[in-house]
DNA sequence: AAACGGCAAAATG
DNA sequence: CATTTTGCCGTTT
């Protein structure tokens, strides 16, 4: 089914991530793991292929961006191709809500057409294989509350800080 | 077929 | 108010 991936690290001023390339693009994006030690297994520079190369370049700097709350030029090709259908047209929904912006998970619902699959919304967007660049932290609760996130909620109010975004309730 | 969620609205105290 | 049902739906097992 799935093909082999190449993992790079990426270095944050908050950890580093792991991101994931397919063939086709960015296909998925780990956070920091709490001290673990866990190979780059990094293949050497030289070695890898020149799409992949770019396309770190650009994921590198767009998560930095991302994480300094400053909006993103330009992004990499994502491969979303492992997701159903429903769960590639939330995170469509994901990527149209523009930075400092929220969308609750109701809303989401109602913008894939499926007002009532409130409750799968919040399960496309725990399956989201790139947070952050793909911005499920910016879903919230229809009360105002921050709803989850399959991270750490650490993360997302992070995230939300840095994009300014009003912390309602905790 | 049944269980499980990053939910929401209604019911309840 | 805060808590507890009750209804919903895509995914997973």
């Amino acid at each position: 089914m799935n093909a082999k991936r190449i993992v790079l690290p990426i270095p944050t001023g908050a950890g580093v991530f792991l991101a994931h390339y397919s063939a086709r693009g960015l296909a998925g994006l780990e956070f920091p793991r709490g001290n673990q030690l866990h190979r780059p297994s990094v293949a050497p520079r030289r070695s890898l292929p020149l799409p992949v190369r770019r396309w770190h370049r650009l994921a590198v700097q767009a998560l930095r961006r991302a994480l300094a709350g400053k909006a993103m030029v330009d992004l990499s090709p994502l491969d979303l191709s492992a997701g159903t259908l429903f769960q590639k047209r939330v995170w469509g929904a994901l990527r149209r809500i523009s930075l400092g912006k929220t969308m609750t998970y109701a809303q989401v619902a109602t913008a894939v057409w499926k007002p009532k699959a409130v409750r799968a919304v919040g399960s496309a967007c725990g399956a989201n294989p790139i947070p952050i660049l793909i911005p499920c932290h910016r879903v919230l609760r229809t009360n105002g509350q921050l709803g989850g996130f399959t991270a750490g909620m650490k993360w997302k109010r992070l995230l939300l800080e840095r994009e300014g975004v009003r912390a309602s309730v905790g």
